[in-house]
DNA sequence: ATTATCTATAGATCTATAGATAATGC
DNA sequence: ATTATCTATAGATCTATAGATAATGC
């Protein structure tokens, strides 16, 4: 990467001594990178320091074992920020009972999740295959919460006559299902998918699986074939 | 596993000489169980050695290396077995233009081979992360197929006015997501997925992906909802 | 006679530590 | 004075090989 060793040229003045916090990030960053790449075995302590341009002692000097290291990543709050945000967004959205718009909001913040955190994805989904505790963590804390509220919306709006009837997991399911499975194609096993931009795919996925649970009422906008 | 060491008690006379052919598929297919356990990187030739109960050597007389027995997995045409009929099935089910039958055949297959072949599917999964380039021709071997194939059915509806306009390919996405998704997560990520059997969810998946690409018509038998 | 197997080990690599050195902040 | 950093290395582990041994098939 833009991670420089011991050479002296380039812009910057080579900072030979970062701060221990910084030098700490730095090591985190560059674990991040490494580790959703490898995997965890895969990756050498050495190669982590050496992307950092220092010693493996220093390593760990900042982290006692390699899986502390590894810990600290998964811990790394900073991984979860925006979730906030977007809870706002589709709280707004179902106070409104806006459910294409939700459904959009939903699908279109997962592909742009793996998008703009590929390397974080990658490596949770080592984490998941490893069985590692922090990985069933992370999916607790972010997906499962989301989860639950999709489910509680689709329930309700089931009430009200506006969705099919059908098990609302199973449709919550379905939705985050062709989100991720699309995204984690493209962006984590490099599959050449469909040659639609995601825009497009989100709002073909978005159409789709609003048809799949509505009533037929107001799903279909100008999509409706009916030769 | 019920590998047994080097233990001259139980029910076998400890056969301790095996076939060069034996002793190979042996080794074969404890490989796939322990890589999909630990990834290539995570598991250790001696390990696969010990649980066929053999030196490490006897592996190294069989593979040259442990890449080559990693390739010889993931070679294995055995893995395919299975697909041919399946195919088969599905043409058939196209021909008729039984739609619902079409899809639940495809969903409830994916679930199927996840919950008999995880190992596979977790190995194949490390192997896809790894970006190991056997995983890509087993993608385009068994999945891209299918996809053609599925993906020109639903063209074909289309025509037909059976089916709503709309990328087919994104439609046929929807279907395998929400398969291999739940799948995935139930098998191989040992996720406590929705309280329903797999035949159960394979029907709550099947009717919502017809609505979700049918043109409404003949989709709902028995489960419509319209308050 | 053939060959499946074992023991022993080379050589490389990997995690982690000890002790010395040099850059920073006061 | 403090501390970020390096060099050197211990100790474990891992892949792979060489040469000896013993079970099988003819």
């Amino acid at each position: 990467m833009q991670l420089q060793p011991n050479t002296v040229s380039g812009p910057l003045p080579s900072p030979r001594r970062l701060s221990s916090d910084d030098r700490r990030r730095q090591l985190i960053r560059t674990a991040v990178d490494l580790f959703s790449r490898h995997g965890f075995s895969g990756t050498r302590t050495k190669d982590i320091a050496a992307a950092c341009g220092v010693s493996e002692a220093i390593l760990f000097r900042h982290f006692a074992t390699k899986e502390d290291l590894y810990r600290a990543i998964l811990d790394d709050q900073q991984q979860e920020s925006g979730a906030d945000e977007w809870m706002v967004e589709m709280r707004a959205l179902a106070d409104k009972r806006d459910d294409a718009g939700l459904l959009r909001c939903l699908i279109s913040q997962i592909v742009k999740s793996f998008r703009e955190n590929t390397a974080f994805h990658r490596l949770m989904m080592f984490a998941a295959l490893d069985g590692h505790a922090l990985a069933d963590l992370f999916h607790e804390r972010m997906g499962l919460s989301t989860y639950e509220f999709l489910r509680g919306y689709v329930e309700r709006r089931q009430k009200e006559g506006a969705f099919r009837k059908g098990d609302p997991g199973a449709a919550v399911l379905c939705a985050i299902a062709a989100a991720k499975q699309y995204a984690s194609g493209k962006y984590l096993f490099g599959i050449k998918m469909l040659p639609l931009t995601d825009d497009a795919i989100v709002e073909q996925l978005t159409t789709m699986v609003l048809n799949g649970i509505g009533n037929g009422n107001g799903a279909r906008k100008g999509h409706g074939a009916r030769k």
